[in-house]
DNA sequence: CGTTTCTTTGAATCCGGTCAAGGTCCGTGG
DNA sequence: CCACGGACCTTGACCGGATTCAAAGAAACG
């Protein structure tokens, strides 16, 4: 396993945000979460490390739903049951909270429950784009549009992926070796240049960007 | 336009649910409700007809978000701005309420609020569903899983599509030419059958349940 | 330094897209 | 009532991009 890359960022302490009723956890590389089925009474902030949602077929292949990283939220499901598993990605830590325990949280229960809220509706938004994303055949803008959205988060020059190939085909709806392909061109086009597997930046945004186009 | 089929349906009379800050507007075929990018203070429920949400890119590609059907909610957006673009399927009714005028609402605004978030995460798991079927490929899963939910929410053996078939195609992410394949296909393998272009009937449920695969 | 795992590359295949007719349905007007 | 016209849908032939299968190449790890 080789997230070190990622796990030695400036690991950005990020605020705990359920307070009294939040409690610590700690995930090695690729553990279990939660899992789909499960009964969704927790919900989750992912303190260090990064962690990913994804859906199993009963064939074999996975959809993956979202990453997420250190100050986000995820866990949110409209029902009672998760409809998709969680795992972390690497090593991380993530802060659990009972989401039955917010009524009888004082003072702290106004502003729990509008950060649930908040954080469900950009769920929905980050759904809503992910959706876009697939819906919109053609490999490169896809990649492409992965590589904007992992660069814009990062506030290095140097982007850093958290996520395997075969996370990133899994997300996107292709398979690892389109992947693989899109990003050699990507790179012999001289729009982005990648150090190693897992670390990338941008040389062209504007190219990058025409490709994707909104 | 021929939406008669669905329109002629014994329209389900339903529930106004937003009460005394609710008003009743109707729209033509075709008609646009809301635009992208235009100030989502509104949210709507379909009262008749049918409603379809998308989102349109620069190059003339169409993604539909959604279809929504008489007692649904739509336009709960996770921003202050829409963005997708909402118009009616056929011709329809359509009650709208602001959204800020929930909160001086009185005795109803609990159980508005309460509608809204029940609206809101739903709208979260009918996209996560959405999502999860654009990224499995195969035409035929995808056109599949279409029919069947479509035929879940008829009461009667005959179900009605109350869209064309290039809006399905833009929800699916597919070419129209290759839904209307897969639709011929599908029947001649004795799974569906079709009684003119907007109505259909199930033949063969296992069969068709098994071309979609959890 | 060898082994394992992940990634890249190559060649052949197949599914869905594209382009171009042809057919069907439905509303209109003779 | 039937003929016409236009919009929508289906079908066919061809093409291209993504998948598949297979093997070689790079990193990470002990």
């Amino acid at each position: 396993m080789s997230e070190q890359a990622f796990n030695e960022l400036p690991s950005s302490r990020c605020m705990d945000a359920f307070g009294p009723i939040g409690v610590r956890m700690h995930f090695a590389a690729e553990e279990e979460i939660y899992a789909q089925e499960e009964d969704a009474d927790l919900i989750y902030q992912v303190l260090e490390g990064a962690v990913r949602t994804s859906r199993l077929l009963s064939d074999g292949r996975r959809q993956i739903g979202d990453f997420y990283y250190p100050g986000e939220l995820f866990g949110m499901e409209p029902g009672d049951k998760h409809s998709f598993s969680a795992d972390a990605l690497g090593d991380c830590t993530i802060l659990a909270a009972k989401r039955s325990a917010v009524r009888h949280c004082g003072d702290q229960r106004e502003r729990l429950e509008d950060l649930i809220w908040k954080a469900t509706t950009q769920e929905l938004a980050r759904t809503q784009e992910h959706l876009f994303v697939l819906g919109r055949r053609g490999a490169c803008e896809k990649v492409a549009s992965f590589l904007m959205s992992a660069a814009k988060r990062a506030r290095s020059d140097l982007t850093p992926l958290a996520m395997s190939r075969q996370d990133i085909a899994d997300y996107l709806g292709l398979t690892i070796e389109t992947v693989s392909r899109t990003l050699t061109q990507l790179q012999s086009d001289g729009l982005v240049r990648f150090a190693g597997y897992r670390n990338f930046q941008v040389v062209r945004p504007a190219g990058l960007s025409r490709l994707v186009a909104a």
